[in-house]
DNA sequence: GTGATTCTTTTCCTCTGTCAATGAAAGAAT
DNA sequence: ATTCTTTCATTGACAGAGGAAAAGAATCAC
């Protein structure tokens, strides 16, 4: 672990305000008597824990006074200001860089992208920093200062050391991220493995506000997912978590480049999509916007592919509800933009693999535009910022 | 929920206390520095948590003083004084109940079962207070008070609710156990579901003592899992967790009772080993037994099937490596007696599904003794007893 | 015996969060 | 208009948990 960085620490200080920020937090505004029963604090303990945090300018009274009760003294509420501090996240991909500046609520002002020439950490690092600065610059222009920078990388990263560990996409082995970043912009930095940076923002700021155990499916170039335990993302023993991409789902199936057959990523992610296309149509499918419009005109072999696809989907959705019976499933990703081509198939296959009551697990989908990855990273910093874990 | 019962009360008071008693309670005896350096706390902080639960007994000083270092105050152990009270565990299965009388250490001391007339409610309830009516005079001739009863069924069980949601084996639905056991027996009762019992038991006395990620899998007459993550045994929001045995390893393999083909249960479970022995040999195999001795002999067609059930069983391990990302595994169940017969197929099959550095996961084998069941219901009594789930 | 070393306890002391009482802000009742 | 009722919010006293540092205790080395 990297010795603790010695800019300005997080503005809640005791756990008490911190459980306070944080719901705040999630569940936006809420009056003060709200938060003590959210949190099983006492109201005294909610007064002193917000004090301060109003002090700094992290929370503030008011606004949005819908229905209040006839009667008593009306209530107050606390919302967290999400202009009082800004953050950078971004998402490092093969062949581009994406980056978005980010305010506390994990809203986003500003997004940039870049593309890269190489994808060597020589290559990548001066892009890195020089989109930061160009973000610094912007935020300049807000008048308020970044507190953070979160990195979201794909393949093994330890959080923790801020190390890159491997990632197979970018060919990067054990780069210290963190550090080298953090000298170079002076910010504090938090690097991550991409999909569990969605997921920290989806149980923040999305989808998975209010749960403790979820978990996020992603759908596009690979199949990924974050899973969210007893309030805790899941990181893996050994930097392997949420691997559902390599489950096996069919002996038969095509061969994945893991060296096992019928993966769902070999089945379900948009190479495997387009290879099945072109095998069944023997057209020289290239993109999988192409693909989409086949199947959209109504090709029967290419809807047959998107079905297959989907069902391993619903089997992959299926089995992690087994294993672990999440309150909730969110489907996002890229390859949502074919979720209609999906639906049923991840839905009965997800009915039929379900196990008893684990069919009661609500499955949803989620848009996922593309700074999202980003975004996820942001919020890695901005969990980074307020310090808390747990949630 | 249950209200909480009036029995008396956990012996630490405080979170410090509740932390070095567990700390104790599954390391062994340890010095008071030890324990402050494992728990984090203050080695004053120690001595006040140590001293009460001295006083009540649950601790107590000395023995064991092996390699001592030659220079400075020699250290004084601390430890728990297995003895100083029981529990009552019970596993209520389809034609049995055994039931052990165990101390704080999870110890067992005495061990029992009846055989089972029919399987409804009120078959089974005054067998199962019948048996703990026994063991209580048992307990009577240790001059030790029972301090509680943990009852484990397969099945969806609601813990906190005391509640045996619905029990396949027995054919049970919406069964108040905990609160009828608690009036007929006056002891705090906990129920749980067996495999979470037995995980639990491995978590505090086992193979998981001081791991905070693990998984135990169940091999015999079904397929189980247990799963800890972050500490804590999951659940699942509706009751199921862990049903490895229904994930789905081969669409086109033989039926499962849940309505899927090729379910790891489907291929590894007692009964599908039988009738694939039988389809294989054309033998009239009744019993496990007989199949093992049939492969033992060096049938090879007998040995197929094992080989075929243990590669199921490694891709099934390898899924939930490959999801949660375990410090290790943990096999064991009745089926253990043929694990020779299973160990090349588990091995090979984990090794080829695990993804990337997953396969440094832990995988080991721990024979499970009938009463093993049973015991894990007492350490769910011993959990309750002590009031601590986060360990 | 004296000193060195290490474990353990004691003595303060800080600091967190609760309790219970008080204050504050509205509408309702008289 | 003034008082009452109701609910939200704050205050101040307080209990108690755990830490820091010093003192005490038990052993071996000399």
């Amino acid at each position: 672990m990297r010795s603790t960085s010695p800019h300005e620490v997080v503005p809640a200080t005791t756990p008490a305000a911190s459980l306070v920020f944080t719901t705040v937090l999630s569940h936006g505004p809420l009056t003060r008597i709200e938060i003590a029963r959210r949190t099983g604090l006492s109201s005294a303990a909610v007064t002193k824990a917000v004090r301060p945090l109003m002090q700094l300018g992290y929370l503030v009274e008011g606004a949005d006074e819908g229905a209040r009760p006839a009667v008593g003294r009306p209530a107050n509420l606390v919302r967290v200001d999400a202009g009082r501090a800004l953050f950078i996240g971004i998402k490092v991909t093969g062949d581009e860089i994406i980056a978005v500046l980010a305010d506390l609520c994990c809203r986003i002002r500003v997004a940039r992208h870049v593309r890269l020439a190489g994808r060597e950490p020589g290559a990548v690092l001066p892009s890195v920093t020089a989109l930061v600065h160009e973000l610094l610059t912007e935020a300049d222009g807000f008048g308020v200062q970044v507190r953070g920078l979160g990195i979201a990388v794909s393949g093994d990263v330890d959080r923790a050391a801020g190390v890159v560990r491997y990632s197979p996409f970018l060919e990067w082995r054990d780069v210290p991220l963190a550090g080298i970043v953090e000298t170079a912009t002076g910010l504090p930095v938090t690097v991550d493995n991409d999909v569990r940076a969605l997921t920290v923002a989806e149980q923040w700021f999305g989808a998975g506000v209010g749960l403790s155990d979820f978990a996020l499916v992603t759908v596009g170039a690979g199949i990924g997912c974050g899973l969210v335990v007893h309030g805790r993302v899941v990181s893996g023993a050994h930097g392997v978590a949420g691997e559902i991409g390599h489950l096996s789902i069919d002996p038969l199936g095509p061969p994945c480049h893991c060296g096992n057959n019928g993966c769902v990523e070999a089945i379900a992610a948009d190479p495997a999509i387009l290879r099945e296309v072109r095998s069944a149509t023997g057209l020289p499918v290239a993109t999988v916007a192409e693909a989409l419009e086949l199947a959209r005109t109504g090709d029967p072999r290419v809807r047959e592919v998107y079905a297959r696809a989907g069902e391993a989907i619903g089997r992959a959705i299926g089995s992690v509800v087994n294993l672990l019976g999440p309150e909730r499933v969110v489907i996002s990703g890229e390859g949502l933009a074919a979720y209609d081509l999906f639906a049923e198939g991840i839905r009965d296959a997800f009915a039929a693999s379900a196990f008893g009551t684990a069919v009661q697990c609500d499955v949803t989908t989620r848009p996922l535009p593309f700074e999202e990855w980003a975004r996820g990273a942001a919020a890695t910093a901005i969990q980074s910022f307020i310090g808390s874990d747990t949630h």
